[in-house]
RNA sequence: CGCGGGGUAGAGCAGUCCGGUAGCUCGUCGGGCUCAUAACCCGGAGGUCGAAGGUUCAAAUCCUUCCCCCGCAACCA
């Protein structure tokens, strides 16, 4: 058994979550549940990025103070990883003193041995919509030059700030991406990683700030708080019990270094340069992966609040229940393109796959287990066939998917036997074969293959949809969470319950 | 000449690395079955593979040029 710590990134507290916050907690979720049912020893990473200016604004804006602000924000992001059944292990916020306190101490260490020093930043500011913006950016008129944002005139501004050494560490970095090409995963971003920022020189950046106030204090220089990088990034190792200065807690010997750090593609670039140039800095091992997964457009469009075409998964869960919702998104996300949604595919795609391929199929099977055998197969021999020839070949191209965070094209996989068996009992007709009373171990090879089918879609589905799949095995008289060493029963007793996944009518006008 | 991804049937995509009768899902049309959740199974129709040129016996696939869409562009959550 080996341990595997995974953690999603910790979504910015500003604004309730959508589904791309849900979407990485999902895959993250599936991910760790695949590694128990392998027997790994898991642990599951997740939390929320509670400091900043634009909280700061937004509690402002709200007439709450920015922990009350905090507060809400975090509870809804908890309730959606709930509802959704996404099962952490730990959920760390920024604001507890736990990572604060720990924070303060790793700011200190880097400022003390020189990878922190203090400096200016320079840029042209917007005074309006508070943000500095870089040379390249700002629009140059005759008339001075403008906010690529609102339009307005920018001021040449001046701020002291912290920064940290990136640059010394470029080498070591660029040296560790070449070594370890599954570091960086999808290729595509790897590549954009290093074209585009490790090969043109990494430069320091950026970890205080004088202009707001809702921050880890910087201890040793009152008036700067840090800026989100050493603050965010560190919740990785502190809710570990890192400590920069004495033991590091039990979790943290036991489960550090990191296996795969989820995270979404606009962040990739602060997981991939920033945080393990922290991490060497501090002299602590570099995770083993970074994931950045795409993003889920809306039918074509970018999702966004002014667009007003953002969709919440509580409400498909609500609608559609977590299965579904699980499913949809981890089937239909490509693993380095953007995905889409919209309530059609959404409807499409769950009565498709779920209703008419594997609840029909559970459906259909369990029926005539009943019916021909009072629900007990248990055949003289396990057969050998087509159908569980192939359920044993897709096991392993669903592991190999697996393994490579392909979850698309694992839940494919795991769905090929499924289709199959559809096509089996109509070229085995057994309502036929139970006519005949000298076909009768016939009848039973055929059921049996289907239930061992059933059986084989609820090992590899399970990570995708445990609850549904719980159901499914309880229905096949199966433990409801299964191994994947589960051997093939030498006969099921089953018992019907109800549908597991009920067609979607949609409603007029919807 | 900033970087990256994409343009293949009504919709969504695979195939492109390693050229060889253009495939999958949904939809649509026709048929079959009756175990099942109006589900399942079989078959048909539907594409000059973004454009032009080149290499080749043969190009969605290789080369050149061009057009269009999307994302990123260094302190951005």
């Amino acid at each position: 058994m080996s341990k595997f710590y995974i953690t999603t990134a910790i979504p910015y507290a500003s604004q309730k979550p959508h589904i791309g916050n849900t979407y990485e907690a999902i895959f993250t979720d599936a991910v760790a549940r695949y590694h128990k049912l392998l027997g790994d020893d898991v642990y599951f990473l997740t939390g929320a990025d509670e400091h900043g200016e634009k909280i700061e604004r937004a509690a402002e804006k709200a007439g709450v103070s920015p922990q009350e602000f905090v507060d809400g924000i975090t509870a809804a992001l908890r309730h959606d990883w709930d509802v959704c059944m996404v099962e952490y292990d730990d959920f760390i916020r920024t604001t507890e003193p736990r990572h604060k306190d720990i924070v303060k101490r790793i700011f200190k260490k880097l400022y003390d041995q020189g990878d922190i020093y203090k400096s200016a930043y320079e840029g042209w500011y917007c005074v309006p919509d508070e943000a500095f913006h870089t040379e390249s950016q700002v629009k140059k008129t005759p008339g001075g030059n403008l906010c690529p944002n609102c339009g307005r005139p920018v001021e040449w501004l001046k701020e002291e700030a912290y920064f940290f050494r990136l640059s010394a560490y470029a080498g070591r970095l660029a040296a560790h991406i070449e070594a370890n090409p599954g570091f960086i995963q999808p290729d595509s971003r790897k590549n954009e990683m290093i074209n585009g920022y490790i090969k043109p020189g990494l430069q320091d950046f950026c970890v205080s700030r004088t202009s707001f106030k809702w921050g880890v204090p910087v201890e040793f220089d009152p008036g700067h708080v840090m800026y989100v990088w050493v603050d965010a990034l560190s919740n990785y190792i502190t809710a570990l019990g890192y400590d920069p200065d004495r033991d590091h807690g039990e979790l943290f010997e036991k489960y550090w270094p990191c296996d795969v750090h989820v995270l979404g593609k606009d962040v990739l670039r602060f997981h991939t340069l920033y945080w393990p140039g922290i991490l060497m800095a501090l002299g602590v091992p570099l995770p083993g992966q970074v994931f950045g997964h795409p993003w889920f457009l809306m039918g074509s469009d970018k999702m966004s609040k002014s667009l007003g075409n953002v969709i919440h998964a509580p409400e498909l869960v609500e609608k559609y229940g977590a299965d579904c919702t699980r499913y949809y998104v981890l089937r239909e996300m490509p693993f380095a393109r953007d995905g889409s949604i919209t309530r059609e595919l959404f409807v499409s795609r769950c009565n498709a796959d779920l209703a008419n391929d594997l609840g029909n199929l559970a459906s259909r099977s369990i029926t005539m287990a009943e019916k021909y055998f009072q629900g007990t197969v248990a055949p003289s021999a396990v057969p050998q066939n087509e159908v569980l020839d192939l359920c044993a070949s897709s096991r392993i191209k669903y592991k190999d998917a697996m393994d490579k965070l392909a979850m698309q094209q694992a839940v494919t996989e795991a769905m090929a036997p499924v289709v199959r068996a559809n096509r089996f009992i109509d070229e085995t007709m057994p309502w036929a074969l139970a006519k005949d009373p000298e076909k009768a171990e016939d009848l039973i090879r055929v059921l049996y293959t289907l239930l061992e089918t059933l059986r084989c879609a609820s090992v590899t589905l399970y990570p995708v949809m445990p609850l549904a799949m719980g159901k499914l095995r309880a229905q096949l008289g199966l433990p409801e969470v299964p191994v994947w060493t589960e051997p093939a029963p030498a006969g099921f007793t089953v018992k019907r319950g109800g549908n597991l996944f009920p067609r979607i009518v949609l409603d007029e006008g919807e």
